[in-house]
DNA sequence: CCCTGCTATGAAAGCGGTTACATCATAAGC
DNA sequence: GCTTATGATGTAACCGCTTTCATAGCAGGG
């Protein structure tokens, strides 16, 4: 019923095998022979059966893209990292995202045998156990911002650790003493490493404050939440950290409800920059996480992995991040409203 | 290399015809066969080559997406949707997005073929010329909000135009007699039918006002710089609604750095209920669009086309939509801070 | 005991390409 | 002018699986 490579070779007058020459790349065809061929095709409307292309040179033109539960921006940005790139690759993305736990990854993983030429996988879960035990060693694998793994897999890696102790140093650089963090999923590896960013900043910064992390989960209303807690703290921090963007919109939020003034009262920070940091009232004062680079760089390492197999297998890149100052976090002030002018 | 379907025959002493059998579905197997085949496929590690099986079962089992640049909440849920039901079906998610116009679209319809079993279609360039001419006729596909076409496939639309018409009588009955629009890109359609519900709504409910369209192009951008003009208008409308939500978080940005309050000065609304609406500031009166839904439902609208053949082609199904009143639109009253009392 | 009907299995023909190898024509070298 | 190198084209063997058709074994009816 379709129109297949036979087809074309009947009405060019030439062996199926001219054909597939012709039209896929330039061996040693005619050029006379390619336009008589590339008419036909045209003429038929001939497109090539993928499938059958990819069982017989072994190669499917197809990347595997495995995520976790991903929302909002962050998704959308990295695939259209990952896309733009796959694009000027000529790879196709086999797509599948919103991966909960261990298992579904691995079901997820599993899948992908035999349909892709490579793999990315962004996952909390993808530690070495489940990647070993469901990959077929020779596809060729990227992780992005999975950090277990990464001693055997080339891996992205956004610098969270580096991201968290700017922000701290700039919230320390305009005054806050007091600086509390809002903490993300334990299991996730970037909130982590936020975590631990902010700690050991300030510990080096401030040894005498001792830090405090309130519990979030990244969403906004984990960070509602524990904005509902920090208002009725006896001892309120001058400044909060949330260890993303929708955890500070969350707690801005509450806090604002509450009757405090953002930055005036309270300085809130987040981390990542999505594009709705900028709208939210304060603008908000983040940590810019490029993800759609992140996609891409990442593609671009798996098509090297790909081409060169085998080869600089361990190597890590790791992404820095961007400090972006906005409203949401004033220069801290009520020290100096208590301590008289002559004093200053 | 690879274990194939002939090693597992060997392994189980039985021909491969009897291992494709036994491992795809119940035909004619002795359970005693079929277990002692499971067992060799387990210890050797067998992954059927998918590209064989589409060769010769032509199927593929891979559905296509392809989709415009989306951006957002918009992008992830929809595809949260898709993906969610196509893993109920065992289907695997082909994915192309960001199609800027229509060559780039029909590529896009190109490269697919072969490679899926059905299409799921959503581009405000998805007319019939560029469908006909780019998709194989035996294909099954589903369109999503693409108005043009739907004659020819099934399509799921979302109903811009009873949820803009709704806000408009939402925001009448509030007290605002000047309502103005924020429209969308001309290509769009969704845009469009928003824009032709506010008009016609408004012509039924005031037919002595005249509608009013600002240029707009979904962007947040275009938001704030109708902000800016509706600013140094000299008759301000009381009411502004948005074709979309981040164009109206742009507005209230401009109103509110120009020294208005919203609502107490002008009232704003817009359209999708992204997450972030409701944390913004004042939190965001729009018309709720179930996107996730959306996609879930063009997935098994799509399913269905594909089991049935040929069968029921041109139905159209209608996504409802939902107002979501929330402190963007207070009720307006400042014709009665002029009028006297007496009079009232 | 033979024939028929039924079922589990095997043999083999594709599915639609790619590609190694054979072939043939032509140009170059002697 | 004959041999050989060269390059375009054809032939055919796969790629790994599904599926049709043939076969063999077996039960049951006559």
């Amino acid at each position: 019923m379709a129109v297949t490579i036979k087809d074309v070779a009947k009405a060019a007058r030439v062996s199926v095998a001219t054909v597939s020459r012709a039209l896929s790349g330039s061996d040693k065809v005619t050029d006379e022979t390619r336009r008589q061929v590339g008419a036909a095709a045209t003429k038929l409307g001939y497109v090539p059966h993928e499938a059958a292309r990819s069982l017989s040179s072994r190669r499917t033109r197809c990347i595997g893209v495995v995520l976790p539960d991903l929302h909002g921006e962050f998704f959308s940005e990295l695939i259209r990292g990952i896309d733009r790139a796959a694009r000027t690759h000529g790879l196709h993305l086999l797509l599948s995202s919103s991966h909960g736990d261990a298992a579904e990854l691995a079901a997820a993983l599993l899948a992908m045998r035999g349909r892709v030429d490579g793999l990315l996988v962004m996952s909390s879960y993808a530690d070495r156990k489940v990647l070993d035990n469901n990959l077929q060693p020779t596809l060729p694998t990227v992780l992005m911002n999975s950090g277990e793994g990464s001693e055997r897999y080339p891996a992205l890696l956004v610098d969270n650790f580096g991201g968290a102790s700017a922000m701290v140093r700039h919230l320390v650089g305009r005054g806050h003493r007091h600086i509390a963090m809002i903490g993300g999923p334990v299991e996730n590896v970037d909130a982590r490493e936020r975590v631990a960013g902010y700690t050991e900043a300030l510990e080096e910064l401030l040894p005498e404050a001792r830090p405090q992390v309130l519990r979030g989960d990244f969403s906004e209303e984990s960070g509602y939440k524990a904005g509902r807690r920090l208002v009725s703290m006896a001892e309120r921090p001058e400044a909060i950290f949330a260890a993303n963007d929708m955890m500070a919109i969350g707690c801005i939020f509450a806090l604002t409800e509450a009757g405090l003034r953002v930055p005036g009262d309270i300085a809130v920070a987040g981390f990542d920059d999505i594009p709705i940091a900028r709208y939210v009232s304060p603008a908000l004062t983040t940590v810019r996480v490029r993800i759609a680079e992140l996609g891409e760089l990442a593609l671009e390492r798996l098509v090297l992995a790909i081409t060169e197999r085998g080869q600089d297998r361990h190597s890590v890149q790791k992404m820095r991040t961007e400090l972006v100052i906005r409203s949401s976090c004033a220069r801290h002030s009520s020290r100096m409203a208590i301590v008289p002018r002559s004093r200053r």
